[in-house]
DNA sequence: GCCCGTCGGTGCGCAAGCTAACACAGCGGC
DNA sequence: GCCGCTGTGTTAGCTTGCGCACCGACGGGC
């Protein structure tokens, strides 16, 4: 169940810098930019620290900028009427946070909260549309991002459905580490059990069972996986599709130098 | 269980022809256009019959066309390694199929399976991208439907994961009765069942209980809704949101003659 | 060093939905 | 008018996950 939350005032750390280099400090989309897109996008963004248990878009909220993560994670989540929720996406360095923005809609039914703090890349509305519509590089890695959301929306659907809790929480885990660097999860299970739509004590026991088969280890709210093989063995099918879409898309970008533009530049 | 199935080969019955006053045959997308898109693409596109049981795209494939339905309905579907199966999404004259083809990933893990037939109109590929990098009307009215598909992609999860099957049912006889003329649905049970991945036995069960209240009634693969205002009532939040999504889309684009465009006409 | 808030563990009863097996009824074709 | 196929109805037993209630244990603040 979820409570009525704040939302956090984020604070913008640093202007136009962007810090190169630190892997944990990337937003992968915007590293397969090639240069001229870099120059005009790089001193608009903003790195934002994004706190933990922060919220980045209520639902049904106008946004006004857009998230790129770097070392954060966001999970989009919808909150019934009864407080129940459901994590509807999963949105760490590989991707951006408030595509409503560009697809027209400007607000979502669903929330954005920060699931692991750290910072992301800010961009103004104005400044992300002015790129946009340049229909360039920009346009294209966007929307083609989008495909991949979409995809594992679809997945977290049909996982819904058809999967048990155990396995659920495998792929939520793989999920999460894949967007994390090294075995470390900062969460409680209460969280997660928000996140899954399950009760917290279903956590609990999927956990144990995980914890008993030393496949990960943990301790009020931190977890590390010891067996990444182990959990991706217990995982139903639906992490591998997503994480292949994830892995066509990057693959597409880096073929040769430039090959995300629609239009090579 | 979803049966291995068969690619049907779709007869297209009319070329760059497109019926216009009979509602059935509308797609509402299309209609939305402004004279000088609407001239560009009609003679493009070909009237097609989609047929019962047939399927549009098989998970995969790369796509070559893209589809308007007029009176025809299309389930995006998953389907697991084990048979089971989940409906994704449901598209019927308010949207088109094959959304992948302008997001640029060519293709989905899902497979597109006619739930009722009737008549598309095809547009292919190289004349999709064509009018979509213009980067008007067009190019925004696709993005804008893709926003409304994913809230209904995000409220499916969210439904398959809290709400019992009675309600799901209801959900599900809304948005096809949405996407229908009049208040006969012909499907069976058992295609129910694979769309909300469900036992047929469980929809037997959920129809029944609609059929003793008055609320609808079927046989053999027909179903004639009675009283649309109980299935509501009945029915969780989900609907709503999704069709309030719906809404939001066609009230911007009817609000003057042509505001659909991101650029006027 | 205590207190209290947060986080995790456990047990019980219950309901929804699943597997499996089978019965039957409408309907078209011959 | 019979046959067989497709579609629907029913039953029994089982598993998963839920609601609820409560306990325990760690750890930071004072």
């Amino acid at each position: 169940m979820i409570p009525r939350n704040t939302l956090v005032a984020l604070s913008t750390t640093q202007d136009g810098f962007m810090l190169q280099g630190t892997d944990h400090r990337e937003n992968l989309l915007l590293r397969a930019l090639c240069t001229d897109t870099r120059e005009r996008i790089y001193p608009r963004l903003k790195l934002t620290e994004i706190p933990p248990d922060g919220v980045l878009y209520e639902s049904g909220d106008v946004m006004e900028d857009i998230f790129f993560p770097t070392d954060s994670i966001i999970s989009m989540l919808y909150v019934m009427e009864d407080g129940h929720s459901a994590e509807i996406a999963m949105i760490g360095n590989e991707g951006v946070v408030g595509i409503a923005l560009f697809m027209g809609g400007l607000s979502t039914p669903s929330r954005a909260i920060v699931q692991s703090a750290g910072h992301a890349y800010r961009l103004s509305r104005k400044h992300l549309m002015a790129e946009f519509n340049l229909h360039g590089e920009f346009h294209h890695l966007l929307l083609r991002y989008t495909q991949t959301l979409i995809t594992q929306m679809a997945q977290t659907s049909v996982c819904n459905r058809h999967h048990s809790i155990d396995q659920q929480l495998c792929r939520w885990l793989l999920l999460s580490m894949d967007r994390h660097n090294g075995d470390n999860i900062e969460i409680t299970q209460e969280l997660i059990s928000n996140l899954l739509g399950v009760r917290r004590e279903s956590v609990t026991k999927a956990a144990n069972k995980l914890q008993d088969a030393g496949v990960i280890q943990y301790q009020r709210g931190h977890i590390t996986v010891t067996d990444r093989a182990e959990l991706e063995r217990r995982c139903c099918e639906c992490y591998a599709v997503v994480r292949k879409e994830s892995d066509r898309l990057f693959q597409g970008l880096t073929d040769p130098s430039c090959s995300a533009a629609a239009q090579p530049c």
